[in-house]
DNA sequence: CTGTTAGCGCTTTCAT
DNA sequence: ATGAAAGCGCTAACAG
């Protein structure tokens, strides 16, 4: 039972032809050399003859050949891979993050995967778990699970925060407090004495937000209360003017930027100035901030950067090892939505 | 020291805590089975003994198993990802779209991976062949190039395209024509005389629609001019302003709602009236296209259901087997950036 | 520098 | 219904 070739290349000529992908076997069967040669030619050249290098690699350019990550990441147990797991994708406020973390890697020849968790932690949980056996690691954004369930997580395979502080692991996020400074410092030169804060969930990044805000608002003499949209869409935004109205607030805080959206839709709709009426601080400052109208005045997160600095960490397994928290800073962006109080 | 624990339990006792994920070969060992048959109960039981199934799941939920999707997709070369490749993954265009394919996925339990081209043709072209090694099928938004290469591309894994109409493989589009004869109906009765579309590309689905609408103005009496934006985004909108002032047109159908975006931030900054001094239409009505001021008329693209039904064909081999071109009716939404044309 | 030999974790004939 | 054995495509010692 000899038969040469591993299935015998097509018929007769260079047998060009295979019905299939060619492999590191096709090739090595074609110059006569032993596949682990053509795999190391490939991969780590340098450990092989320069020349048979080129003739390898001719003959695999010739064939179409490219290598299967596939068959790769099962020896190696490295897939090439990395996993970005977050609420909702449709959120506007992680396009430039997203977009930065796969530029990075793919500059490092990493591929990406995405899953959504529909902004639920079970979710989040299975598709981690799920996500893992095929990742090299993961980053995670916003995510709706316990710190310390992360860190357990991350035994398996490195896991980097983005977007939320994650004292237990590698994280990189908006240095929230001195960002809201600005913005409550801004809103108190205004004239405001007692402010709202529109929240929008019961999550880590949420809590954080009150928190801080609350204490700069004792500090300043301002009175502040949490009301809390049913998510961080446009629509709950839109939903939560009337208690805004009843609350007697003059300036409101918003969650993010597409709850303020909401809010301003909602205002105008009901004939509501604003900001004569009340002002609006947003956060994030997504691409349609300056659109709406009034422009909104709202507290830019480098998205871009955080996501670029998160893929670095996962890439680079030194920086990696330190379980930095990075903190970027936020910047305030003044436009139409904020203004003096009304005068009653 | 007994603690039950929910994971691998610790301690000694049964060869719990191995330092790494466990195989079916530790299932099996545990039970005195063949991993065969371990496999076989995993995957398709019903051709092992009912009793033995439990147990075998009871011993995998114990031990915290889970299947390793890249071991699993060596051997059958079916991976249980599909790849979604697009040109810009921060346009918000593509956001019903992708929520909606990655939905379905899902729910049938397939993964997601997406990746960039970033609006190249070369780009798309390597990331299709890098993704087909690991991936069952494309789902290819929006494509650059050109339909019989990708025809040839789907020889190795099949492709179906989404929100640009592709002959030569089955595909998933809005349909263009009776869409943008609503909205060119519109201008015409508003009175409209002169128009302008606002294209962003060389693209297939740009080139598609300048055609059409230039035969809907011909057919109507009406004049059309096409302005070219630099691409399809805000900024190159608003650039592009100044032209089409300079047309003398009194209505303008913009590329996507991007450009019309830019193009009304534009006319606002520069003190000019829309609709007054002239008319916008967008396409698809991104979720900003009503919080703009004015808000936009604008035709909108079932993205959601495009995404859907795209990944039903990829999902299901049947409908994949008919080179079908779904095509699906296109909306136009009035509000408040179109109206009659100014008396001069 | 290159060939040999295992083996990653799982599926899949082919036996039994 | 279960076991035995081979193999997916590639890498990784370990020889030579």
């Amino acid at each position: 039972m000899k038969d040469t070739a591993t299935d015998g290349s097509a018929a007769d000529g260079t047998g060009s032809a295979l019905g299939r992908r060619p492999t590191i076997y096709d090739i090595a069967d074609r110059l006569n050399l032993n596949p682990s040669t053509v795999s190391r030619a490939l991969s780590k050249p340098g450990r092989v003859n320069a020349a048979t290098v080129d003739r390898i690699r001719a003959v695999a350019a010739e064939m179409g050949y490219r290598v299967n990550p596939l068959a790769r990441a099962l020896p190696t147990g490295m897939s090439g891979t990395f996993g970005i797991v977050l609420p909702d994708i449709t959120n506007p406020v992680h396009f430039e993050l997203i977009r930065a973390a796969e530029h990075v890697a793919r500059a490092n020849g990493f591929t990406i995967v995405i899953s959504e968790s529909a902004g639920s932690a079970q979710n989040e949980r299975e598709i981690i778990e799920k996500l893992q056996a095929s990742v090299d690691g993961l980053l995670v954004i916003a995510s709706r699970l316990a710190s310390e369930e992360l860190r357990a997580l991350a035994d398996v395979k490195p896991i980097v925060g983005a977007n939320h502080a994650a004292p237990e692991l590698p994280s990189v996020s908006p240095d929230l407090r001195p960002g809201l400074e600005q913005a409550m410092n801004h809103l108190h030169q205004l004239g405001h004495k007692r402010v709202a804060y529109v929240g929008a969930s019961s999550v880590q990044i949420n809590t954080a937000r009150w928190d801080i805000l609350a204490e700069l608002a004792a500090e300043r003499g301002m009175s502040i209360v949490e009301i809390t949209a049913a998510a961080p869409t446009v629509q709950a935004g839109a939903d939560v003017l009337g208690r805004v109205r009843a609350s007697g607030v003059t300036a409101v805080f918003a969650y993010n930027d597409l709850v303020a959206h909401g809010l301003l839709r909602a205002a105008r709709a009901a004939g509501v100035p604003v900001p004569s009426a009340f002002s609006v601080v947003g956060f994030d400052d997504i691409f349609s901030a300056e659109l709406a109208v009034p422009s909104l005045t709202t507290l830019r997160s480098p998205l871009g950067e955080i996501g670029q600095r998160a893929m670095d960490i996962l890439i680079d397994p030194d920086a990696n090892r330190v379980a930095s928290n990075t903190v970027l800073p936020l910047q305030l962006v003044v436009r139409e939505s904020t203004a003096p109080p009304p005068a009653g």
